[in-house]
DNA sequence: TTCTTCTTTAGAATTGTTCTAAAAACTATT
DNA sequence: AATAGTTTTTAGAACAATTCTAAAGAAGAA
């Protein structure tokens, strides 16, 4: 119950070795899918911005990759998705505890710290079912 | 601070007046809507699920009226629309204070009274910006 | 290298939703 | 109940985000 460990701008380029433990071959364009996503501090993608970001920035892959991809880092458990706008899918590179603020203006996204957030009082889920998160979202707008 | 007040099916064809007290014309279509919708317990519908059940009671109501009647309804305060669910939008005819579980399984929703969740601790809004809504969605999978 | 399997890709296809312009319906007024 | 003025409805086109397809290109093992 400490802070979370984040071990991602630790490693550069991001190391084959941490895909081949997801079970995903270390390909180029899931390397530098990566090392975009995982170089700095958390962020919060969607395919296209994700796809618009490396194509300026030289890194020559389609726009199905960034879709198979960004699925894959989140079956892998290097992403987490996001579901706040009905009209497009947010990815986030923090898969800790931790909830978000949407400011629905923008269409932009913050993380809030799971340690500050507690939900009291959820029901028992229904009969067969399990708890597979909670999520809350604070949607705020311009005042 | 008693239970919410219900009197949606207290008024069986929905009336006309209700439509009229949200600025919205009487049309058959929207009474039509109005009445599948608000005729018995709460419940959640998608465009094409309300569109699907309306045609097959033998209503002539074509989508596109289903889906800006479904959005005048919630611009009126009539119908809630919920965000869980990247690929489709679900409109709720509570528009009281509560939360969901969403079942990823099926794709349903069940309410939770608001009553019953406290969500404490929320970070005070990024400045300039104030809360509009705190939505809380309990995810399970069957066990 | 060679073989086999997995991955990438362009482009087509799907899906949910919105837009458009013309026809139909509603409301107020004669 | 006919008219006029405004709002709605509608079919179908258009769109945007995402997924699919099948062929070409890497990666890993032998």
């Amino acid at each position: 119950m400490g802070k979370a460990m984040r071990e991602n701008s630790a490693t550069p380029p991001f190391a084959a070795e941490r895909l081949r433990a997801v079970g995903l071959r270390p390909t180029r364009q899931r390397m530098e899918l990566a090392a975009h996503l995982f170089a700095g501090d958390d962020r919060h993608v969607t395919a296209e911005s994700l796809h618009d970001e490396v194509v300026i920035a030289g890194i020559k892959v389609s726009l199905a990759t960034v879709y198979n991809t960004l699925h894959q880092f989140t079956t892998a458990g290097l992403l987490r998705q996001v579901v706040v706008d009905a009209a497009r899918s947010y990815f986030d590179t923090n898969t800790g505890d931790h909830q978000h603020f949407f400011l629905e203006d923008e269409g932009t996204l913050i993380d809030i710290p799971g340690e500050a957030i507690k939900v009291a009082g959820i029901p028992s889920a229904p009969p067969g079912m399990t708890v597979d998160r909670v999520d809350v979202v604070i949607r705020v707008k311009k005042a």
